[in-house]
DNA sequence: ATTATCTATAGATCTATAGATAATGC
DNA sequence: ATTATCTATAGATCTATAGATAATGC
């Protein structure tokens, strides 16, 4: 029954990993700590051992969710010679729409954050700020404390394009959102900036 | 205990509105039908005879959410000489960043709705394409069948601001955010559309 | 001896149903 | 007589805890 600590660690990140995929797929009161565990080839009495709650859970997975998208950002930024059509090229694809578990967690659990408890929302909000500093990086903005303008406004719009693609069931029409919003987001970063 | 019929028509068309508000502040998951039933005042019992099922209710307060949003759009830019102003400065605005229960069910449900059934998630669907009719109209667009790529663009820069707006705790980049959203809608509001 | 995980369960809560109650409507 | 709403409860599920089990770690 008992393994060895460096398994128990290694449970203790499949965990929080498969928490990461679960919680954005069905929500965070979508899916018990039953079927959390039951994800790691667990069962439910040993939760406690592993976590104070399932809120604290929930935080620890939000943040490696949030870690792992701005990660996604700055890899494709990093590897393609023009970064901003690399991050748009998967993030506002049809292939992110369909992909829940492993999508966007702000498009995925972004309405339900608001609602939790500081310890959940806080890592959605570092996540925001993240992606901002992502964002204010590839398009060589000013380096400066606050995010910039442009930034605000693509991570806003590539957001809600994603969000709103993914309440239209009519496929075309979910597309045509995606693809609007690519077009726009080229005409805001490549704007020179005027004073 | 009985009450007229007219009393209990407008008793069911009151758990309709306390649900709409209630699902948006706390989401589906967020509320039982026994808080519910009590903040229209009645008890838990009486629900099986006014709905089907909590599912139904759902899908029945996030059609009312839906057309009470878009109607506040449509009178906001009926009501002014300058109709996309008008709808920015109450959706854009701090005041509506802070109002969950009254404020646009996008915002409030949007993620949750994805993970719905299709009875639920429909009515955010058509409350879409009718908030996309909204913009067309008052950007004057040439009538179409499908919604134009602004239409499609501004809304989902505003759903974005508002919903990233939210999970910020810190108020002056929260309201920044909704200052650059806004901005930006003005510019591709008024764009000449080039081909 | 210690401890990671297991089975089992307490206690709360949730959706849904059954049947009682008391008013309306004919 | 009908029926809108009530009280009461069934049955499922959820979070969290208790104590048993069997392997690790010293």
């Amino acid at each position: 029954m008992r393994v060895s600590r460096a398994q128990a660690e290694e449970n203790r990140e499949t965990v929080i990993n498969v928490a990461s995929r679960l919680f954005r797929e069905r929500g965070f009161d979508g899916i018990g700590l039953k079927d959390l565990m039951k994800g790691a080839g667990l069962t439910q009495g040993g939760f406690y051992k592993q976590f104070s709650s399932k809120e604290h859970l929930a935080a620890l997975a939000s943040s490696r969710a949030m870690e792992s998208a701005t990660r996604r950002w700055s890899t494709a930024a990093a590897t393609s010679s023009d970064p901003l059509e690399a991050v748009m090229s998967f993030y506002l694809s049809m292939g992110h729409r369909g992909e829940m578990a492993d999508g966007c967690p702000l498009v995925a659990l972004g309405s339900d954050a608001v609602r939790q408890s500081d310890e959940v929302r806080h890592p959605f909000e570092e996540g925001v700020a993240a992606h901002f500093e992502v964002l204010d990086e590839l398009m060589n903005e000013a380096k400066s404390s606050n995010p910039s303008a442009k930034a605000m406004t693509i991570l806003s719009l590539m957001v809600g394009a994603v969000t709103l693609s993914r309440i239209m069931g009519d496929k075309s029409l979910a597309e045509g959102i995606l693809d609007a919003a690519a077009e726009e987001v080229r005409r805001i970063a490549h704007r020179e900036d005027v004073v």
